[in-house]
DNA sequence: ATGAATGCAAAGGTTTTGCACCCCC
DNA sequence: GGGGGTGCAAAACCTTTGCATTCAT
């Protein structure tokens, strides 16, 4: 572990240098295989920018391992995600589902309307209030979405 | 406007009571016209549970007329979100976007992973962290997310 | 009358599935 | 060898679109 900027803990090894090792004990502990084709897809997937489409994610797969089925794709990112490696994160502008490499740092979204840049933002207030808020609702808390829609100042 | 336990102010006639007007004067101010599927649609929208998906609302047009068809409901519920009167909301447990009726008052959600119940809730510091957040950053925000995605307590 | 709105059916796009074959354990 | 995994193609879905027709203004 070692401590950012913000404050908080950041585990050093993220899923993204680690993956194998979490996926292969994933796969053991459930009785699946590791098998080559999902482990190309996982591959590329870790090398996706921090948030991609699985529409990208398939195109890519195709166009490094034509011998890969979009189903195993598909299969693969839903073991990904059971794996807890990857997550299903938000929507950006046009309404597409996101996928990210799940961080245990936690962190909430800004995405622009107009040209779905997105922009990660960490506000230790709003932290807190979150956990708060969560708190008080008595209901065991297993994730959250926090998304802003905004116009970003950068282009044009 | 009344006041609310709460303490914030809520405008006495939500668009759920109030649609006609709202939707008849949009209309007028962007050059569409009043018809009998547009009006039915939006019938039957406000009279869907304070969360729901197009699939149902389709399916419950065609239950009370037949003679809508699919792509008029999609259409209506387009031209409802221009107007201001609906909302695309959030996603609920299995992913799908769920539609709310556009009210001012600010509220968010908590969505319960296993049987998909949504409730709503308001908190007021968690209110004044996110506008706090939103101003730092600098960007013009226009709407925003805040899903809690959690475990309810009250089945089996 | 004129152009918006609709119904229908087809097209588009995305994700899932059935099934025979393959190959990891 | 047995059962999970894969590729392929078809199916299943969901949403949009083109077009002829209808209808509001």
């Amino acid at each position: 572990m070692h401590t950012l900027p913000c404050g908080r803990k950041r585990p050093s090894h993220s899923p993204k240098t680690n993956w194998r090792k979490i996926l292969s004990e994933y796969l053991k502990s459930e009785g699946h295989r590791a098998t080559g084709p999902r482990d190309k897809v996982a591959e590329v997937a870790f090398q996706q920018p921090s948030h991609f489409e699985i529409r990208t994610l398939v195109e890519e797969v195709q166009r490094r391992f034509p011998e890969i089925s979009p189903a195993t794709v598909y299969r693969s990112v839903k073991t990904l995600c059971d794996a807890g490696l990857l997550h299903e994160t938000l929507q950006n502008h046009t309404g597409v589902t996101l996928y990210e490499v799940h961080e245990d740092g936690h962190h909430d979204h800004v995405v622009c309307i107009d040209c779905g840049e997105i922009f990660e933002f960490h506000d230790e207030g709003l932290e807190n209030a979150q956990n708060k808020a969560v708190k008080s609702l008595s209901f065991d808390a297993e994730s959250h979405k926090h998304v802003i829609y905004a116009h970003c100042t950068f282009k044009k």
